[in-house]
DNA sequence: GGCTGGGTGTATCAATCACATAAACAAAAT
DNA sequence: ATTTTGTTTATGTGATTGATACACCCAGCC
């Protein structure tokens, strides 16, 4: 799933190994890019828990990495800029930044902000441990599910799948979310696989395959859980 | 429950007034307190969305507040204050707070940083865009519609058609502007498809569909949704 | 009145699309 | 060795949409 690393993407050399022996002072772990291409890749390959991104970088401009980002995950966005410009600001905010930072600026505010971004992050995904849905248990700790009491075996996949599902029952996952969430962004087109798997899904936990009680899709959006 | 007012906790009764029209303006309601001991009650008894809170304030220090506050509410913090040490900032941070805009600031960037904030509860309670008109409730997150509690189905076209009109109940939404937002610009000219997919919608949404009480024609121009 | 015509609603049917499922097999992982 | 996954091909089904045709309402007008 996601991990707990946090990517620093900033051409300036110093500041990037400033940022990042800062950073990782405190107790984090750093990944480092200083391109918007090396960014992109070390998102997919990485899933970072948060985004220090530098809006001055030498292959574009940052605005459109957070937009990018913003199509598939929902990771904090920390925007640092040369510029004070308020309209800038605006525009990062809009695009889905989650702060922004003029330079130059404190070390610790820095990290006081970075601080509070994961623990947001953190409360939101203060998950419980088990969810009941209808007759069925799903342990997301030892990655048991259950039906009927009735231990059912799932593949990794088949469990990753249900266990974004689970998170927040009745709320309707994308096609792409799912995919890049589960495969990698680079399966955003590969709705087959999602087909197939959800399929197989389906013959482990319904007893009515073709009338789903649990897993439904949503045409042309993606699937969703029943709501308890 | 959480109303959806935003409570504003300041002194200066000059930036009081200014910042509680700035919001208004931009469609929030608002709640004004000048005392700490003014803000508490109003907390409590309001329950608001989000905190503004400037720190200086004539019966204590605000963050004295930040702290009571997250004593039994996750509520979002965002704090001003004319001060730009960095020590108050992470002191701020550290309190609980999850926004700290120094003076003087713009009120775009205001408005923007309260939206983030804002955006981002919605995010966490599931329930995000939720528009209501009538006995129509629209979510257009999870694409779902519905009519007296009950769940009504929708195409796609049909969703994005409701979409667009609940934007802006009540407007005026021309041919042109719906063909070339739903078909592509392409498709100005074949006003039929909207007569077809306006009438499949009707079909769902109204009792009557003969008299529409939702989806009303204006002729020769367009089609709107009823204001509440 | 009866005729006309633009703008509109709607019924019907066919083409297309999205989805579910199956099967088969190689590759990869355990 | 066995399970799991990636990849392809095929098929059936139901929902969605596009296309056509027809009915309607309300003007204005002879």
């Amino acid at each position: 799933m996601s991990n707990n690393h946090i990517l620093v993407i900033e051409d300036d050399l110093q500041i990037s190994q400033f940022l990042q022996s800062s950073l990782k002072a405190n107790g984090y772990h750093t990944l480092c890019a200083h391109t918007i291409a090396e960014g992109k890749r070390l998102l997919s390959a990485n899933k970072p828990a948060l985004l220090i991104l530098d809006l001055n970088l030498p292959d574009g401009d940052g605005r459109e990495l957070i937009s990018y980002v913003r199509l598939n995950s929902d990771i904090p966005i920390l925007v640092l800029s040369a510029r004070q410009a308020e309209q800038e600001k605006v525009d990062c905010f809009n695009d889905g930044a989650d702060d922004y930072l003029a330079k130059p600026f404190g070390v610790n505010e820095l990290l006081a902000r970075v601080k509070v971004a994961l623990k947001r992050t953190a409360m939101m995904s203060l998950r419980d441990d088990v969810y009941h849905v209808g007759e069925l248990t799903i342990d997301t700790i030892n990655s048991t599910v259950l039906l009927n009491e009735q231990p059912v075996h799932l593949t990794p996949i088949e469990f990753k799948l249900l266990f974004i599902l689970v998170t927040k029952p009745g709320k309707v996952f994308t096609h792409r979310q799912l995919l890049t969430d589960v495969w990698g962004a680079e399966y955003v087109d590969d709705t087959h696989y999602l087909r197939i798997h959800m399929g197989r899904l389906r013959a482990r936990l319904e007893k009515t395959p073709a009338t789903p009680r649990y897993i439904l899709t949503e045409a042309g959006i993606g699937y969703r859980l029943t709501a308890t």
